[in-house]
DNA sequence: TCTTGCATTCTTGTATAACAATATTTCTCG
DNA sequence: CGAGAAATATTGTTATACAAGAATGCAAGA
């Protein structure tokens, strides 16, 4: 059924298109949290109709990264701390039983360990965007080898909303990926011992650090007033 | 559609009222899997226009209770074995977290107690369709009381596959309701011990027997040659 | 001055029509 | 009987129009 894409193939439909290419935006945290997106915005920003506009912003609503009531414009959200521990929960939650699966068949992706080399190899002077690329890169390679469409798609999802917060920080500070790429590489190296347990421990001490760093920048980026 | 504006406060709009009545009709299994549903006969019949039955008719594909791609036309999915597989490895990933939450801080939700009684007090008399519907309700309670947001999204669309390929078997077979009773009754059992491992156990062990309940009929559906 | 109420305006919800592009079916011809 | 081409069906996309809900601002009254 699905059609075996043997290469990236650019977005057949232009509604395809359009949402891929808001969706960039909106994670890349080129959109601000809080900024309004009215369908007619969309609409005359990429000259498509407004039924075009309005599915791909029902399209983003329903993933998360936009919210809308009825009759009201969508806004980009900006996570509060409840939201954060929310989402990493439940990333946790699907990440637990991927790295778990791995381990029992002590299975190491390779699409994980290239993305790990990928991080080092330029890990100073590559962009915060890139980095951030990088690491989601490394984790849905972590869930996708498992082989689960169900498991991947809650994933993407989630992903999708890690993506947006960690993208509205970028601006602000660059972490030093050294800790993430140590964090990554102890997953790794649990798995492919076939050692489940162990596994994911490694994984929820990295998530509870990525977390953390996260809450602790909304704390920080809070007390100093809002910059815009 | 009608007004009755005391308390449950129906679907507001048109687009929610439809999208609810075709999603009822086809997890309950009155559109057969395989069956064609095209954006003219959704529209035609219920009197909509066409963009609306396509929003109702791309939300339901979203949600893996359709299936289609560009320019075909769009059709209920009949899963088979390894999908089926897949959609319990899937749930079995979230709920344990659910019961594992609950146990840790020996939560029973109310929702779920109430199913429980709901399901033995009309064991026998209820329509297989109700009992898959209380059945339902109790492992919604169940992930809804931990109140995470984004596991309660997951879990629902996982539901909604699984009320699919149950409707789609309930003009066939029975099964009785006493085992899945029992094995319900543990699992509150281990919650309310705040015993987390255990719960965990009786969890996988119930998803386990319904997966293979459903497994096993799908076969025999097989063996039997398609009756219709 | 503050608050209430109304009206204007902005935005979304829904419908209709039309044309383009693609899939499927059917029919004809070799 | 098989292969290719026309015809049909279905979806993708656009344009337009009107209705309904929400927000804003202004005016009037307490």
């Amino acid at each position: 059924m699905d059609s075996q894409n043997s290469f990236p193939l650019g977005p057949s439909s232009l509604t395809e298109a359009l949402y891929e290419s808001v969706r960039k935006r909106i994670v890349n945290g080129e959109i601000a949290p809080g900024e309004k997106l009215t369908e007619v915005r969309i609409a005359s920003e990429y000259s498509v109709a407004r039924p075009t506009a309005k599915a791909c912003l029902e399209r983003l609503t329903a993933l998360g990264l936009l919210r809308r009531t009825t009759h009201k414009t969508a806004v980009v959200p900006k996570l509060d701390e409840d939201e954060i521990r929310d989402l990493y929960f439940s990333r946790e939650t699907v990440e637990r039983a991927a790295v778990a699966a791995l381990a029992r068949t002590a299975t190491v992706p390779p699409a994980a360990v290239r993305a790990q080399a990928s991080m080092k190899a330029a890990a100073g002077d590559m962009a915060f965007a890139n980095q951030v690329e990088a690491d989601i890169a490394f984790h849905s390679a972590l869930v996708a080898a498992v082989g689960s469409r169900r498991l991947s798609r809650m994933h993407e999802v989630i992903l999708g909303e890690v993506h947006l917060t960690m993208g509205q920080f970028q601006a602000h500070r660059t972490t030093h990926p050294t800790n993430v790429v140590h964090e990554h590489d102890d997953i790794l190296k649990a798995i492919s011992d076939g050692d489940p347990e162990r596994a994911q421990q490694c994984l929820a001490h990295h998530l509870d650090q990525a977390q953390e760093r996260l809450v602790g920048q909304l704390r920080r980026e809070q007390s100093e007033g809002t910059p815009a």
